[in-house]
DNA sequence: CTAATGTCAGCTGAACTGAAATTG
DNA sequence: CCAATTTCAGTTGAGCTGACATTA
C-alpha cells in the first residue's frame, strides 16, 4: 500500500482516520448482534417450550422429507452426537418418529408426525414475530438486503470449509 | 405400531409459502456467520498469540484513554469478573499497566503501554487482513452497507436492553 | 446504610472430539 | 479391511451469576 504520511502513533488529539474501529469491526458487530438474536430467539421459543434446534430439525424434515440422523445432522449443522439427545426430546413428545431403516440397518429413519407438523406451524409463527422484532429498525428492502448479504457471506465460507458437519 | 403404508409427508400441499425458510432465517444466518467469523478471527489472532479480547481492551484503551477495570468492562462488553484474568494476561506481557487509583482506592487505573501500542498496531493489521477475508465476497460498497445495517440493528437492541454490561 | 469496585469460585449450554458397537 | 451410522462419554471456552471484602 501507499505509505501513510500520517503520524505514526497518536500524535495529535484531533480527529484521526481511525474513529472507533472497535465498534465498526464486522466480526464484533456480528458476534454482538448474534448474542442479541440468540437471546431473543431462545427466550421467545422457550415460551412455547421449544428450542431452536427443534425448529431446525422439524423444518428440515418438512422441507426435505425424512432422513437418517446423519442426514439430518448434515442438513441442520447439528453434530451427530448431539442429534441423539435432541431426537430423544422430539420423539418423547411425538413430534417425530424414529424407526429402523429396513434397507440399511445401521440407520434410523426420522419422520415428522402430524403433531410435529402442527408444532412446526406454531414455531414458524412465533419465529416470524421474533424476526420482526429482531429486524425492527430495518425497512423491508433493507431486511432483504441484509439477508442476501449474509447468505452470500455464509455460502462463501461454508464452501471450502469442511469445519461443520455440513459436507 | 405405525402402519408402514403411510404416505410420504413431502411437500404435497399446495402451499407455496417459503422455499427454504430454514436457510433464510436471519437468526440462523447470523449465528452461522458468526461461527465462521469467530473461527477465522480466533485462528488468525492465535498466530500472533492473541485473542479477540486482548484487542478489545487494547483498542478501547488507545481510543478512549485509561480507565478502571469496571470502565473497561462497560466499554468492551466483557464482564468485570472476566476482566481480571484478561488483564492479568495483558499485564504479564507488559501490554498494559495496572496501578491503584490514588483518587479512589477501590479502583485500578489501566493504561496501555508503549509495547501495548505496538502490539495493537500489529493486531489491527492482522484484523484488517482477516476482515478482508471475512468480507471477501462483498464489494466495498456492500461491506459498508453490511456494517451499517449491523450497526443499526445492534444499536437498536442494545438501547433498552441492559443485559450485557455494555451500557 | 447503600453503592461501586476488584476478585474469586462456580454454573450453564453450545460446540466439538473420541471412541465403541453395529452394519454395509 | 475399511467406511458409515448411532450412541455415549468427555473436553473446551464463552457467557453469566453470586458472593465477599474494601472503599466511597
Amino acid at each position: 500500500m501507499t505509505s501513510r504520511a500520517e503520524a505514526p502513533d497518536m500524535p495529535h488529539h484531533g480527529e484521526i482516520k481511525t474513529p472507533d474501529r472497535l465498534r465498526r469491526r464486522a466480526s464484533r458487530l456480528l458476534s454482538g448482534m448474534t448474542a442479541q438474536s440468540d437471546r431473543l430467539i431462545t427466550e421467545g421459543l422457550a415460551q412455547v417450550d421449544a428450542r431452536k434446534w427443534h425448529y431446525a430439525v422439524l423444518a428440515s424434515l418438512q422441507e426435505h422429507g425424512p432422513g437418517s440422523q446423519a442426514t439430518l445432522s448434515r442438513r441442520t449443522g447439528i453434530y451427530r452426537s448431539d442429534m441423539v439427545g435432541l431426537l430423544n426430546e422430539l420423539a418423547e413428545r411425538d413430534l417425530v418418529g424414529r424407526t429402523p431403516d429396513p434397507d440399511d440397518r445401521r440407520r434410523n429413519v426420522i419422520t415428522i408426525t402430524a403433531q410435529g407438523r402442527r408444532h412446526l406451524r406454531r414455531l414458524d409463527k412465533v419465529l416470524d414475530d421474533l424476526h420482526d422484532e429482531l429486524l425492527a429498525p430495518l425497512t423491508p428492502a433493507e431486511r432483504d438486503q441484509f439477508v442476501q448479504l449474509l447468505t452470500r457471506l455464509l455460502d462463501h465460507h461454508t464452501q471450502q470449509a469442511p469445519h461443520p458437519p455440513t459436507s
